[in-house]
RNA sequence: GGUUCCGUAGCUCAGUUGGUAGAGCAGUGGACUGAAAAUCCACGUGUCGUUGGUUCAAUUCCGACCGGAACCA
């Protein structure tokens, strides 16, 4: 099995920096395993490392897009795979650095995604006429299965169900096929540090992307753009958040306070996935040993 | 100084015709197989400002006091 160095965590812990520490350190190149840095454009609220500072350590999967493209975990999966091959097939090391932690795991695990022509925006409005109740009816007739696994409240994820059973492949049966095992020998560095320093580190961090110029960042796109927040892209923290600001609903404190709060809610999100969906190997930002542990550890892993 | 109003969960407030109270937000936990920085679910004991009084019983009625707001001087 092919290794692949994976380094996750929440939002602002310090991911980024660590994973220019590895691939230094083990001929590495980067993948970066993050929804919105694949937009183009999208850069101060994004978080995303500036070319200069990526120190010559090839970085993939940032700017694949345009700003009004749609992107999405089967699209991923697809791409770092190869990617995997030919880091691997050169004799450098994957090191997937992101937080999005649905897409690194599909790319992880042996999820199945079937060919599918999809406009996931279009397929709602297909439904439109339902009400949750009725499409949960649907597909508890469609796919039984699945309907007892899909709270009845969650519309896209039952709008999602229903377009696989018209797409010819029920969910439960795709899921049925998988054996739910990681196709690699990976080894997962997850980064932590307790829940209030961090969200100190997330405000101390959109602050900056405030001083960094975010507010200019939006409002040049929004010129350029005009149905901007329609897009997937803006779907992104430290974005969205604009369009009540441009609609006269909110002023720039309000929209920082709305940005800050949606990253903390975002990094507890984070961790209750990586906690309970990916084997991590976790470390403590705060212990004085942590890189050194990482170290060691990860060189054990490397020469077995 | 006077009058009126307010003081209930971390925040904004509701409520109890007297039988010790509940929403939203925040927070915490959880789910997650093609929007995932998305979507969805669960979890609400707090000196009901303080202190006296009336009462079987007061957060609820009455008095005083403290804090805040508005208006009148």
């Amino acid at each position: 099995m092919k290794k692949v160095v994976v380094i996750i965590g929440p939002t602002a812990v310090g991911k980024t920096a660590l994973s220019l520490a590895v691939a230094e350190h083990f001929k590495g190149e980067i993948i970066s395993g993050d929804s919105i840095q694949v937009y183009r454009e999208l850069n101060i609220g994004s978080a995303k490392l500036p070319l200069e500072e990526q120190r010559n350590i090839p970085h993939h999967l940032i700017d694949i897009r345009n700003l009004d493209a749609s992107y999405n975990v089967a699209d991923f999966q697809k791409e770092c795979r190869l990617l995997i091959t030919d880091i691997t097939a050169k004799g450098h090391l994957p090191i997937i650095t992101g937080g999005t932690g649905f897409y690194i795991k599909a790319a992880l695990f042996d999820y199945i995604f079937e060919d599918e022509d999809i406009e996931t925006a279009a397929d709602q409005t297909g439904w439109a006429d339902f009400t949750n109740e009725e499409l949960h009816a649907r597909l508890m007739e469609a796919d039984p299965l699945t309907a007892g696994q899909i709270h009845p409240h969650n519309r896209k994820r039952l709008i999602r169900a229903l377009e696989m059973v018209r797409a010819g492949h029920q969910r439960s049966t795709v899921l049925a096929q998988q054996k739910h095992e990681m196709i690699y020998d990976a080894y997962l560095i997850g980064l932590t540090l307790n829940r209030e320093e961090l969200y100190q580190r997330i405000d101390r961090r959109v602050d900056q992307m405030m001083d960094s110029g975010l507010q200019e960042e939006v409002r040049q796109l929004r010129e350029k753009n005009p149905g901007l927040f329609d897009y997937q892209s803006m779907q992104g923290i430290g974005y969205r958040e604009w369009q009540a600001y441009y609609n006269g609903q909110a002023s720039v404190d309000a929209v920082i306070a709305e940005i800050k709060k949606h990253s903390r809610q975002f990094a507890k999100r984070q961790y209750t996935w990586f906690n309970n969906q990916l084997p991590v190997n976790w470390y403590d930002i705060e212990d004085d040993m942590y890189l050194v542990k990482i170290n060691n550890d990860l060189t054990r892993w490397f020469n077995e």
